[in-house]
DNA sequence: TGATATAATGTTACATTGTAACATTAAAGT
DNA sequence: ACTTTAATGTTACAATGTAACATTATATCA
């Protein structure tokens, strides 16, 4: 078994988080494929294991899982994607540099943004959502892109 | 004729930026609603005035002038809004608050954000697209909320 | 002007993401 | 075992967006 898995099932008991047989496996498959997925690719890898498993079934378990902070959805391509910082203590800013080209995606944890991000949630009075999507061109595009 | 038409046809104008019919009208509806529009939304309107018009060209148009900065697409809604800075001389890294409750947007130019964004594009050697989307919820929500 | 090349628009068909409403099945409680 | 509740599955649908091709304007040149 993954170590993050194990995490994750510890962190979810902790916290009253209630998790079925699917659910486990949603979050295994996330876990296992080390890149964003979007909810059609975990449909067909959840498959693979039952066949009768449904998109539905996918949404409902992204839903409880984004809420509860252990996977983020990235807006920009759709996907989803396991918190890094899940089994951190710190008080979980983080940023994801989501590229644009290649859908390759970082989560960092930069606290001059986090900070500059409180300012302008006070200045305009706006409950700010976690993570930030950071978009742009990742090292190995910019290359492909000056070939 | 709305002032800030006016001043959009002048940077294309002066851009080379060469704009048809259809696509100056595109420009007109976004300029003249006020709040963000979808794809869909902003067909509906251009249908009004040209019943044959066809989604192809909505997103013809929308990637031109998206491509040059005329105006920003927001993935998280799938909205597209006039770039208030168009008009201005700065260097142009706008952040927009993007509120996930009711799609109001409040774009902004936030200094420490963008320094701190510079700094991480420098770091991970990740070449940043604009603009930077911030999600929350807006004043008006956050109330609603707490009803 | 009229023929020809080019760009813009329109048409059709499709893939993908996501949800709403309802039916069925599994789990829990009595 | 019966009932209640939660989870899952089914069907149907809406929205966003694109690919491939047909048609129509627009510009260019003989
Ligand atoms: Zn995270
Ligand atoms: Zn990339
Ligand atoms: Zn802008
Ligand atoms: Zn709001």
């Amino acid at each position: 078994m993954h170590l993050k898995i194990e995490k994750i099932i510890e962190y979810c008991l902790a916290n009253n988080i209630l998790l079925t047989n699917q659910q486990s496996l949603i979050i295994k498959i996330i876990t296992e494929i080390a890149s964003p997925l979007t909810a059609n690719e975990i449909l067909h890898e959840l498959q693979k294991l039952n066949p009768k498993a449904n998109r539905m079934t996918i949404h409902r378990a992204l839903e409880i899982l984004v809420k509860n902070g252990i996977i983020h959805k990235v807006a920009f391509n759709h996907t989803y994607k396991l918190c890094d910082h899940l089994y951190c203590k710190h008080d979980h800013h983080c940023q994801i540099l989501v590229c644009q080209e290649c859908g390759n995606q970082t989560e960092i944890h930069n606290l001059k943004i986090t900070e500059a991000l409180l300012e302008i949630g006070k200045t305009y009075n706006f409950n700010l959502a976690n993570p930030l999507e950071i978009t742009g061109l990742c090292t190995k595009c910019q290359m492909k892109g000056t070939l």
